[in-house]
DNA sequence: CGCCTTCCGCACGGATCGCTCAGGATGGCG
DNA sequence: CGCCATCCTGAGCGATCCGTGCGGAAGGCG
C-alpha cells in the first residue's frame, strides 16, 4: 500500500486543536496527505466537492450542519469519498445514523492514534473500522432478543400448519383479500375461505389481521 | 492480561487437522490454556458444562448439531462461556443468526493466526471481535436502505391523518375489530367504520390488513 | 380390500367489514 | 352573523369475511 500514491485525507472537526493534532499524527505517514479540513458540516461538504478525497474523517457535533448530515449529503453522490466518524459520542443513534449514512468507520477519539491511521488504511482499502464498544452496540442492535425470540415463537406457531395453508396465510399476510388469493392460487373462493378459516382456529386468532401481523412476526416474505 | 491467571479455551471443529492447527497455534501462547476439545455441537455443550471454558472457538459447519445452534444452547445459560465463531462461510444468515444466539465473534478462517489469538484475548477482556467483511456484513444490513425508508415512507403516508384517525389506525394494526376499537375508543360502531373506510381511501388501500400492514412499518407500537 | 386419518375443495348462513350519505360541533374570516 | 372548511359522529346497505358442515382424493395399516 505504501507504494502507492498517497491516500487523500480530508480532516472536519470544529475545534482547531484536534485539527490540528490529527494534522501532526498523520504528518508522520508519508502514505497521507491531508488535502483539506473543515470546521463544520457544511464546509466538509463543500470541501469533498473541491479536493476529493479519499477519506474524511468526520466528527459530529459541529455548529450549522453537523457530521451526521453532512457524512449523508456526502455519501449520496457516486464515487463519493469514504467517511469514517471520529467522535467522543458513541450513542446508539449516532451510531445507526451514521452508518445508514454511508459511512465505513466509526471511532471513538479514545482511540489510540496508531489505530486512527491503520482505520484510515483500512478503509482505504475497501473495508470498515469500528470501535470494539461501537461493533458491541452493533451486535446488540441486531441481537436485539426481543425481535429474536418473537420471529421465533411465531415460526413455531406456523410450524404445524399444511403447505396450502401457509401459502394462504403468506397472501394473507400481504393485504390480499379472498378472491385475489383464490386467483392467485388457482382455487375457488370458498376454499379460500376454508383455509383462512382453519388458520384462524388453529392459530387461535380472532381476524385476518392477526394472521397478517403473526406472518410478519415470522418473517415469511 | 499476562500476569493473570491463563485463558481457559475450547476449540469446537470436526475437521481434527484444524483442531491440531488451532492447538499447535495456542500451544506458542502461554497466556491461553486449551481445555478441552469437540467434534460436533453436541459434544460442544456437554464439554462447555464439564470443563467451564472463559472461550470457545466454534466452527459452524458441523454434523449432527451444527454451530450456531450450540451456540445457542451454551449461551442461553448464566454465566456462559464467550463465543467466537471460527469459520470459511460469511453469509449473512450465518453471521446474524450466530450473533443473536449469543456470539461474541465471528472471524473468517483465513483470518492471520495472530489475530485468532488477539481476538480470543479481546473477547475475554470483555470486547466483540469481528472480520473486517463481517463487519462490512453486519454495516450492510443495519443500513438496509430499504428497512430506513420503509419506515419514512409509510410515516410519511400516516402524516396527514387526523388525530382520530391515527387512533384508530393504530388499533387496527393491533389486530383488533371494529366493534373492540369502538369499545376502546369510546365511540358507536358505525363511527369505526367511518374512519376505518376514510383510513382506506386516504392511504388508497383495499382491506384493513393493509392498513395494519403501513402501521407496521412506520413502526407505530 | 376395508378402515382410518389427513388434507384439499366446496356451499350455505350469520357476522363483520367497507362504502355512501348526512347531521352536528368547532374554528377561521369577511 | 353568514359562510366555509374540517373533523367527529352516525345510519343503511351491499360486499366481504368467517364458521360449519360435507364430500372426495391420497396415503398408511391390518
Amino acid at each position: 500500500m505504501t507504494g502507492e500514491r498517497p491516500i487523500r485525507l480530508a480532516i472536519v472537526d470544529d475545534d482547531p486543536l484536534v485539527r490540528a493534532g490529527l494534522r501532526i499524527l498523520v504528518g508522520g505517514s508519508p502514505d497521507i496527505e491531508v488535502v483539506a479540513e473543515a470546521g463544520d458540516g457544511a464546509e466538509a461538504v463543500t470541501a469533498a466537492d473541491a479536493h476529493w478525497p479519499d477519506i474524511i474523517l468526520m466528527d459530529i457535533r459541529m455548529p450549522r450542519v453537523d457530521g451526521l448530515v453532512a457524512t449523508r449529503r456526502i455519501r449520496s453522490r457516486e464515487g463519493a469519498p469514504q467517511v469514517i466518524v471520529l467522535t467522543t459520542f458513541d450513542a446508539d443513534e449516532y451510531v445507526l445514523e451514521a452508518l445508514r449514512g454511508g459511512a465505513s468507520g466509526f471511532l471513538l477519539k479514545d482511540t489510540p492514534p496508531r489505530e486512527i491511521l491503520a482505520a484510515v488504511r483500512s478503509v482505504a482499502s475497501g473495508a470498515a473500522t469500528l470501535s470494539p464498544t461501537v461493533i458491541r452496540r452493533l451486535i446488540d442492535h441486531v441481537a436485539d432478543p426481543e425481535a429474536g425470540t418473537r420471529r421465533a415463537r411465531a415460526r413455531a406457531r406456523l410450524a404445524d400448519l399444511t403447505e396450502r395453508e401457509r401459502e394462504v396465510a403468506i397472501l394473507v399476510g400481504q393485504g390480499h383479500s379472498n378472491a385475489e388469493i383464490a386467483g392467485e392460487l388457482g382455487m375457488s373462493l370458498p376454499t379460500v375461505k376454508g383455509h383462512v378459516s382453519r388458520l384462524l382456529s388453529k392459530l387461535d386468532l380472532n381476524n385476518r389481521v392477526q394472521i397478517a401481523l403473526l406472518v410478519h412476526d415470522a418473517e415469511l416474505l
